[in-house]
DNA sequence: CGGGATCCAGTTCGATACTG
DNA sequence: CAGTATCGAACTGGATCCCG
């Protein structure tokens, strides 16, 4: 730990020696979305090596902000949840989401596309109310992406949890959205909607008719994606 | 320029680029308080070298963040202005600044005692109404402080300009305040006040009787001393 | 004094491979 | 699943110098 780089009183420099390491923002952004195990936040960050993953892991948790638990259910395993201090830091992400949305110009953004990362992001707020009693699957093929990066399924049991899979898990499937991952991610980010995208055909729903129709209001769409962009194009 | 380290199209990522380098969050406080000239901002963040504080300077101008303008009065001299993006990070700044105020203990903040950032600080919001007509000086004496380090003076011209020096500006002095650094950096962070200093005489106040009486009014403290404190001491 | 540029030594990071 | 180990590349800080 580079311990006092900034050597500043100022609770805006003490606050930066722990947040504005590399990944560590970034990192939060995915505990405070609510991940708590290591590889389910390699999923949120996935170009973090494990190496440096498990040392902010450590600092976050020197720093209070996290704390290491066991899991119940399986011994010998970890999660690492946030402490209050932690939680409290939920104003910081958001401020900084809020401003990247607002003044980040999207082709920049847009030149970031990653299906992997797309999809781990909607799992979290997607909601299709689930046939009655029975699981709902929804199959995502991104037409312009290479065959192990193309297919992803979106599995809602009927108690709400959501699963990810990248391999067909064989389940009869609701409903089938077809685009290209520029289509989805700007869909996810509020950029357009829908309703554009299908009638500009860049988006096919095929399937349950109902599900279908009300897409835009089961589909999550990201937590920034309310703050108006300001950016040029 | 890094360009894409984390290569996510989320706004939190795109935002983390440009602001969790080094020493970035703690010179965007400076910008966002006020400070535009290049020796200016070194004040604010003199442990920086200059060639890393040019270097993200023109980080920040290449992301839409501070422009550099020529100063109207002195040709060839440079002013960095926050954009109306650059002005826009104030609530992060903010956001960031509250959580440190809340969350960091007050003993790694009080080991990172400086007086010449602090005087710098206390500059800003420092409002003593001045005599009718004439300038107002007050002189600070840091009991614990090396003679270099021990005398400043705040000089509040007519205007309400308020000048910083460490050489003595040969002006009547109005008010004298003495007392050691880490007791004038609790008052300023808002950890105590002037009154209870002036109690358990840590803070002396030689002088101008109506200036003492309403030091806690004209002495502006840190903008974050309004956020009460909740990490252990 | 304002506004840097250069050079060098020390850290930190990223990529990849590997383990219990 | 939950991490370590290793090594070269990139970044950072400090000192020094420069120029108008």
């Amino acid at each position: 730990m580079p311990e006092d780089r900034y050597r500043q009183f100022c609770p805006v420099a003490m606050a930066a020696e722990v947040l504005s390491t590399r990944w560590t923002i970034v990192l939060l952004r995915e505990l405070v979305a609510g991940s708590t195990r290591f590889n389910d936040l390699r999923r949120g960050v996935p170009r973090m090596s494990p190496t440096l993953l498990a040392k902010r892991l450590r600092e976050l948790e020197a720093a209070g902000i996290v704390q290491r638990t066991p899991v119940p259910a399986e011994p010998a395993h970890l999660a690492y949840e946030l402490t209050e201090a932690g939680r409290d830091l939920a104003p910081v992400v958001e401020a900084i989401g809020m401003w990247g949305q607002k003044w980040i110009e999207t082709e920049a953004s847009l030149a970031n596309l990653d299906p992997g990362l797309l999809m781990w992001d909607m799992r979290r707020n997607l909601a299709p109310s689930p046939m009655p009693g029975r699981r709902t699957t929804v199959a995502f093929r991104y037409t312009d992406q290479p065959p192990t990066r193309s297919q992803w399924w979106l599995i809602v049991d009927p108690g709400g949890e959501v699963d990810l899979c990248s391999i067909d898990p064989g389940f009869e499937v609701d409903l089938y959205v077809e685009t290209d991952l520029r289509c989805m991610t700007e869909i996810w980010m509020g950029l357009t909607t829908t309703g554009a995208a299908v009638g500009d055909e860049r988006l096919a729903l095929i399937g349950d008719r109902q599900l279908a129709d009300t897409i835009q209001q089961w589909l999550g769409l990201s937590p920034f994606a309310v703050q108006e962009k300001r950016a040029s194009r």
